[in-house]
DNA sequence: CCAAAAGTGTTCTGACTACACCCATGC
DNA sequence: GCATGGGTGTAGTCAGAACACTTTTGG
């Protein structure tokens, strides 16, 4: 009896908040979708596995990474128990290793089927750890480039609020508790005003209030 | 290797926040204070196994338990990872099986050496997770009896928190939130003016707000 | 000149803080 | 009659919600 480790990473591609799926090769489950995971492997850490596996499939390997909850393991003969963990990256990050074996790719949260592994368990629960995470920490810096316009981030919080949000409060409240700070560049996009560009105040996790 | 578990049991007795620790029998840490914990048994589930620790202990099984987080072990050559679980009673369920021969006893938390396979982290990891809940949780209804004065309620809290609080700002959130009600009964104790009784509304989990 | 998105301020409400005095009881 | 803890109300502040119009730009 072994420890699995599976890694849900999202990141909110298209106004959706979207995560990385494989299709499984092997049995069991082979041919369905299923979170990326494996074995923990001898003398490495839970978060070391998790963040190899990440690595595996984005190539990324300093994005936000948190243990999520440990489930009994369902269904799959291998192992015991399964350590969940969540990342989160920016949309521009967003690139898959389409070469590997088992195709990872970016699905909508809202549209998923039956996952392999009762998978869903993971999901659902880490979609709700992230909705009250982003009410009192900064955690969406780490969804967001660098550099952002307000409206983009808004959009982000809103993908994942799945909620409409009051710009001017918005606004407010996200400037105005110094979550970010305006910087002194703009942007020009397609037929519109230029924005102004915001950062971070800070790209360390952090407990607001 | 296997996977272990371990359960940090908290009371409030005596006004501080307090934490069954047992003796060590054997090694490794034989004779040093550890949390109470085991391997996880084949076919048992995580909580199950949990459980069944906390009913070793005390006898009880009807109480507040909830997964805490998931920890490389360290120290221990039989585990790999050590799934942490916490659970709180009244302090008038507190009673220990002294019969046990490793001789269960409550610690303050304040006032704790150092632990067994590195426990502290336990420890630290739950007291900050308790504090966090009972802003936002009806957690506290799990650390009193059915009915209680709103003093012993404020007591708890003050505890748990170590900060003292105002005695009508304390009762007009509590009451006016709808976490207490008040009863019609009373309590006399000791030389002074009859106490109410107030209950919690719901002894179920919830989420305030 | 039109469409599209950027940007901006005020008012109201509800929650939280700080704070001081009277009352019932047992000894 | 006094010591102990129970019980109560008000005023101020601050954060969050609701809400509409003007500006810049490209086509």
């Amino acid at each position: 009896m072994a420890t699995a480790v599976v890694v849900a990473i999202f990141t909110v591609l298209d106004q959706r908040l979207s995560v990385l799926l494989i299709e499984r090769a092997a049995e069991p489950y082979g041919g369905e979708w299923a979170l990326p995971g494996g074995l923990l492997q001898p003398g490495e850490t839970l978060e070391g596995a998790a963040g190899r596996k990440l690595k595996d499939e984005t190539g990324l390997s300093d994005v936000f990474l948190e243990q999520l909850y440990t489930f009994d393991a369902a269904g799959d003969g291998n192992a015991e128990i399964v350590v969940a963990y969540f990342a989160l990256l920016p949309a521009a990050q967003a690139r898959l290793r389409r070469e590997l074996e088992w195709r990872p790719a970016w699905r909508a949260l809202r549209e998923l089927g039956r996952l392999a592994f009762a998978n869903e368990r993971v999901l659902d629960y880490a979609q709700e750890r992230l909705r009250s995470k982003l009410d009192y920490t900064n955690v969406a810096y780490s969804l967001v480039p660098v550099r952002f316009t307000l409206r983009e981030l808004q959009g982000v919080y809103e993908a994942i609020l799945e909620e409409t949000i009051d710009k001017r409060n918005f606004r407010k409240r996200v400037v105005g508790l110094g979550i970010v700070r305006a910087t002194t560049e703009t942007r020009k996009e397609g037929a519109h005003r230029p924005a102004r560009l915001y950062e971070f105040t800070s790209r360390e996790p952090m407990v607001l209030f």
